[in-house]
DNA sequence: GATATTCAATAGTAATACTATTATATTTGC
DNA sequence: GCAAATATAATAGTATTACTATTGAATATC
């Protein structure tokens, strides 16, 4: 099984494919073209048609690699936690203050991502996008329980449990670091979206990236005995 | 327009319905059943053809009261909303303590809801859970500024802006008042769901409930200057 | 008591999500 | 080196969903 164009590659759960997108040009075009696509119609409106169409390809083709939409925006959500883990792991190497990990992490989960050249087919900032608006879908439904033992979660789990470690390193007996980790995440997400399109829910100060300051702001205020 | 059975009735905007289900007893039915059946299959299952063989009545008739079903789940929020904003309302009356008005709202925008009888035919504890699990998606679509130019989210706001304001009134120069009680507000929706179907994201605690004394802390450490 | 309006039912349509089957490549075993 | 096995993606479907057009019956109005 031949690695397409990445030097770098995340090992993603069998669960979330029928067939690896890695291995083979058709797949890697499934991917690209489902970042576009996801990112300008939305979840709701994105059809396994209408990406065929875009891609140049069959419906039943695509669905040789992916069984449903669910499955494959599960797909990418893999890849960005995996992603996400990676650059949290990279960018807090070398650095020895608890405090100073657990605010490398935060910038790093609630920044706006910048374009990474190591994966090619992938754009990070749509991907980030994509995100965004629709990660909370991938839980938020009655099949989460079958999901979840899947494996689905897995990744996304892992991030908060090691940016959780860093807050437990700084203070031992706070009784919620997986509440607070995992409430800032899906909280930035939120807000970037709000801030876009329903101003009156966030705040946004001019000059300053405003969700990265408050949720930095909101954790080291609350981590303290 | 007569009234059925309620003696409280909130004035829901008329954009979220095509008739007001408060004016017939086949609108009161369509409310009260898609209350049990969105509960019970989530919004994505949720069709009004089983709706209507629930209440027994036709889809077609069902698309008089309602456009679709993404209307409908926005009526359902307006009345929590307004619902929502009416026991803060009621519930800080005669509190002089800005520091007392805020901790009650946390409370009553993060505890599980008790059944208010008042409204017979809303099932409020069923109500609070679609909400918990379906309200984010209600703006994380791509018609999310149409909606809103229509007022979808008015309700929504105003709970926001109100929390808000008791906020300012503990430390006018707090910068991120709206962002904080979004959070709050929908962090405290997830982690709800979170204890239920995904508990590694969260953290639970024997005999306490977790997520409201997570959610006054973080609030209360949070705002002072 | 005729006219207008409301009502919900029947019977649709267009689009979506997904599947069964098959011809054509490609790989593998000997 | 060639047949058997496997992988590949295309064609052509089906079932379900979301939504609409039309109509006869009931109710209200003048």
């Amino acid at each position: 099984m031949s690695s397409f164009e990445s030097k770098i590659q995340f090992k993603i759960s069998e669960t979330v494919y029928l067939k690896n997108p890695d291995s083979s040009e058709l797949g890697i075009k499934i991917i690209s073209g489902s970042i576009d696509l996801l990112d300008l119609l939305g979840f709701e409106n994105f059809t396994f048609k209408k990406l065929a169409l875009h891609i140049q390809s069959t419906e039943a083709s695509v669905y040789r690699y992916f069984e449903s939409k669910h499955q494959l925006l599960s797909y990418l959500a893999s890849w960005y936690w995996e992603w996400t883990e990676y650059r949290i792991h990279f960018g807090t190497a070398n650095i020895e203050s608890a405090e100073e990990k657990l605010k490398k992490s935060i910038q790093i989960l609630t920044e706006p991502v910048q374009i990474d050249e190591s994966f090619s087919h992938i754009n990070e900032v749509k991907l980030n996008q994509i995100l965004n608006r629709e990660f909370s879908k991938l839980y938020l439904n009655v099949h989460v329980d079958k999901d979840n033992e899947e494996g689905y979660f897995i990744p996304f789990k892992s991030v908060v449990s090691r940016v959780s470690d860093f807050v437990l390193e700084i203070n031992p007996d706070f009784k919620y670091p997986h509440m607070l980790i995992s409430t800032i995440i899906e909280g930035a997400h939120h807000q970037r979206f709000f801030a876009e399109h329903l101003p009156r829910l966030t705040n946004t100060i001019e000059g300053e990236d405003a969700v990265t300051q408050f949720y930095s702001e909101l954790v080291f205020k609350t981590i303290p005995a």
